[in-house]
DNA sequence: GTCCACACGTGACCC
DNA sequence: TGGGTCACGTGTGGA
């Protein structure tokens, strides 16, 4: 029910209407449908087709561009929906979601991806001959939450798997993602962590000094082996 | 941007603020609040606050759910499109890109994150006491490649990787990602491997053959060794 | 002056 | 009913 909407392009449309150009619509005022179906329904006061842009007065050429205008911003339209309906399919959700839920969805979808595959600068890819500790305290997310990245290169031996993931249990962290990489008897785990904001320090240093000791368990436990390094590196951020 | 849109009402919005409409306060519908900015002096005609929606002529209502659709909307808008500001941020563009463009781009990502970490179902976790490969054949990404995840579980040697990364180079597969988990003298990869759409099936058979012949080169290496299996389980999709 | 992208107000529709 | 979302046509400003 828009009254007066008409009232904005009132002179157009009457000298249009009075030239047969469109039908008027419901409300008293003409619906683009009747304007753009006129080239059908209507008659011309043109006839010759091939001279009709330059035959055009201004009033046809406005209203020509009026369409045009129209036909593009929902061709616009179909394209940014087309793209949220392929979001839609691609995330865990109906097809009956919000565009707004949905590209929260996404915002958070995509922060995960970032943090988790967003590259440890000063780390090596392979385990080192040295024992090392890397606890690099990262962003914070939007949902409360401190992701972190902590990185261990020790002997390899075959608990250290279950001694590491009773720590991260132990301290309720949640780990996003856990690469290992292991070479000639050396091991490398890479760790993307993600901590409760209120204790995000407290965990980063409690991670920092369990993984500590874990390393000095390990290498006591190791000693009839020639111990590669006697000390290690620990990198706090 | 549309300084006469005002006009449209106008009358209608003179006739409420006129009458007070504006400004009713806690009875009122609380998106009237920001009509109060323009309507802060106008006085009252109906003093009984308890009666002011009784009261409201059909007129008063109509325009008022008006003003608070008018608004909604707006709000909605805002929210829509501070998500897309929170992903312009995240991905690598500047803060002029199409909406439409942007959200190509997000859905782009959101499939890499969907392939990349989706589970490879049937495979443990951990390397088993079995050699085995496994290739499977995945989806289509929208720009022309074939991501596909290939699994290879056998005997810890440290020359293995080497010999991976030769087979992937010479294939000109790209590596998306990469795991490694060593536990117990054994090794399990598990590769999520892009291949162009053109060469996508042979570069699939490819890599199969070729991981096949690397395992048997590891066992032959390692004949010494007791072979924990003879064989190799085989599994194409 | 013609596209292009955007924000806006509005009608339609659904809980 | 009101509160919410959506698609639409339109005005506007930038290349």
């Amino acid at each position: 029910m828009q009254p007066d909407n008409s009232l904005d392009n009132s002179h157009l449309y009457r000298f249009l209407s009075e030239n047969g150009v469109f039908n008027v619509g419901p409300y008293g005022f003409p619906t683009m449908q009747s304007m753009c179906s006129s080239s059908s329904s209507s008659y011309h006061n043109y006839p010759l087709e091939g001279s009709i842009i330059t035959d055009m007065t201004p009033q046809d050429r406005a209203l020509a561009a009026l369409k045009n205008h129209k036909e593009a911003e929902k061709r616009r339209r179909e394209r940014i929906n087309s793209h949220l309906d392929k979001l839609r399919s691609l995330l865990p959700c109906n097809s009956k979601t919000d565009k707004a839920s949905l590209l929260a969805k996404v915002v958070q979808r995509v922060r995960e991806l970032k943090q988790q595959t967003s590259e440890i600068p000063g780390l090596e890819t392979f385990p080192s001959e040295t024992d090392e500790i890397t606890v690099l305290s990262g962003e914070c997310s939007s949902d409360g939450q401190l992701i972190f990245k902590a990185s261990l290169c020790c002997e390899d031996r075959s608990d250290l798997l279950p001694d590491l993931i009773e720590i991260l249990k132990s301290l309720h962290l949640k780990t996003l993602r856990a690469e290992m990489v292991a070479l000639g008897g050396r091991i490398k785990n890479v760790l993307v962590v993600a901590a409760e904001k209120d204790h995000s320090t407290e965990s980063v240093n409690f991670l920092q000094t369990a993984l500590k000791s874990l390393l000095e368990r390990s290498n006591s436990s190791d000693r009839f082996k020639r111990r590669r390094v006697l000390d290690h590196k620990l990198i706090m951020q």
